[in-house]
DNA sequence: GCGCGACGTCGTAGATGGTCACCACGCATT
DNA sequence: AATGCGTGGTGACCATCTACGACGTCGCGC
């Protein structure tokens, strides 16, 4: 391995000289300067990272904490807070949770081992002491598409609450009367405001708030089949669908599917969040979308901000959702 | 930042002894591991990872370099790399080339100043420089999905000739005679290899090669569009398709659908590697399913073994693919 | 013309936080 | 008393950055 002294001592130089000439931040006799950076291509070395970090105490690594990865929405996600990252000089680890509060710990862990410059996550659980010891130990962190109570980090969020009150006012024009919902995990920011849009718009309209028709699940494909099950076997009887996120609708629409439920004369349905080909599935479907990658941008942008201003004042963005309306929420005449 | 002098001085002993308790390799007195620890708890001491990987000069990173974080195959296969690492006690560090060789190569040597102990890539080029130097400074290196001509590393394929083979012939079978294939770039192995097989399910079946049914594109949704457009403007008059990948495959029922072709009975399609919710689309979509997830297990430990024995002997590992017939591939009687 | 101060450039050396080879010491066994 | 093993401390080392100081040059003023 060629460290700094054998392209110094290559070069006729000190290992200071070379430093500066690589960092360049300070002025160094161009004659040197050249010496040095022929002497770096002849001998091939190259920086050791690990090394530079030790010594500034502070990496170049943003740690992304993703809830799940074969979810389109965080990949979208993901390549926006890439592109702001690698245009300040940042790489991106990419970590996946998986909806395991565990595994969330473990990499918040090693974000703090590993001296990470920041942190971009969407945490699966309320377990703020995670978020606390990043905080404390001056690691910047964005929290994205889920709030978090307590500690006053900058987040970044898509308007919820709005975006599930157009989907089920949708419905409601349309003149579906029993409107199921299948929620999300009850200690999720988003799964709560989703909820609540979905009630306020019941309540604007006058329908009455059925507890027959709601259904708490994971956020996750199986979850949403189930709960679409559990709906029909019980007999709610619903004539429309709000899903709260995009594997929940997916996974309630093949239960739809095997049930032989015509979408949308048997039932209705709107998901929360697009889902990648939603044009190829016959009957098109109706989706509340969100500007994904624009959250993973925004997420970037505010991360550099407080990398280079650590004591900015805390941002809170929340970007807007926008109705699709496609076949599966049409009533047919 | 409480550092492990810190840690020794509080509970008495020297900062060796606190070293070997946290590793644990030795034998300690179990009156001091236990002060020791009790001590690491009270102070809120965690070892700092970059001044141990310098010390150790090596880390406990993989990195996974894929070509595409959108594309479903990639995140399946990067769980089963992640499952692999975390049981082995190695963390993930997904980097997206985009298909992009300049951000490839910037990746490679990210990896290489950043002394990741191990990579795990699915190359966009058939650049051979950087995976030369990677193999050249002892970084293990596993090659997934593409084979790569030159050095001798690591790899995992699945079996691209054999699944294009049934999936022609499969659609030959079915009374299909101007079969167009839709190929993905030609420097990559698993575009050439899955175009290999469309020609001798041809040959096999005495039908002759039409250039003018055969489009090359990127192995991308846009790719699969454009080249689609391009077989019904040209008048090539095919009637049935089959597409190298699945976001070709999608970009080209896109076109089907925009322009009203009816699958199958217009054109008949079948699409190599699964999509998610291909149960969804309709027509259901006949794919040749590749396993993924497996692809991924497969390379973590194969990198898990060479980094326990770097001198063992390099291993070729071809898993089988498995025709999916579903609905967009059944003549109509 | 000379002296002095300022500035620019470069080298020396210490610091960063851990790990581990090596050594020392104590106690038990022969 | 000598040997050996188990245990714990000392200090070198990993590769880089950077504060500080030294040295040389240049300009300006007397």
């Amino acid at each position: 391995m060629v460290t700094i002294y054998d392209v110094a001592r290559h070069a006729g130089v000190s290992a200071a000289t070379v430093s500066r000439v690589l960092n360049g931040h300070t002025q160094v006799d161009p004659a040197l300067a050249e010496r040095v950076t022929s002497s770096v291509a002849e001998l091939g070395y190259r920086r050791n990272a690990v090394a530079r970090n030790l010594r500034r105490s502070r990496t170049t690594l943003w740690a992304v904490i993703i809830s799940d990865v074969e979810n389109p929405f965080f990949t979208a996600m993901v390549r926006g807070v890439e592109d702001i990252a690698l245009a300040a000089g940042y790489s991106v680890v990419l970590c996946n949770s998986d909806e395991n509060p565990e595994k969330e710990s473990n990499y918040i862990a090693a974000a703090l081992t590993e001296q990470m410059a920041g942190v971009i996550i969407s945490p699966s659980s309320n377990r703020v002491d995670d978020v606390k010891l990043l905080l404390d130990a001056g690691c910047p962190v964005v929290v994205i598409d889920r709030e978090l109570q307590g500690p006053r980090t900058d987040t970044v969020l898509v308007d919820n609450e709005h975006g599930a009150e157009l989907a089920t006012t949708h419905l409601v024009e349309q003149g579906y009367r029993r409107i199921a919902c299948i929620g999300g995990p009850r200690w999720l920011s988003t799964a709560t405001s989703r909820h609540d849009g979905y009630k306020r718009a019941l309540a604007a309209a006058g329908l009455p708030l059925d507890p027959a028709l709601v259904r708490f699940a994971d956020f996750r494909e199986r979850g949403g089949y189930e709960a679409m099950a559990s709906l029909l076997d019980d007999a709610a009887e619903p004539d429309a669908l709000f899903a709260a996120n995009n594997l929940m609708t997916v996974g309630a629409l093949e239960c739809l599917v095997q049930r032989r439920q015509a979408i949308p004369s048997d039932i209705a349905v709107v998901g929360f969040d697009s889902i990648p080909w939603a044009d190829l599935i016959r009957p098109t479907l109706t989706t509340v979308a969100q500007p994904a990658y624009e959250v993973g941008r925004q997420a970037g942008q505010l991360l550099t901000r407080r990398l280079a201003k650590p004591d900015a004042e805390v941002t809170r963005i929340v970007l807007p959702t926008e109705l699709q309306v496609r076949a599966s929420s049409i009533r047919p005449a």
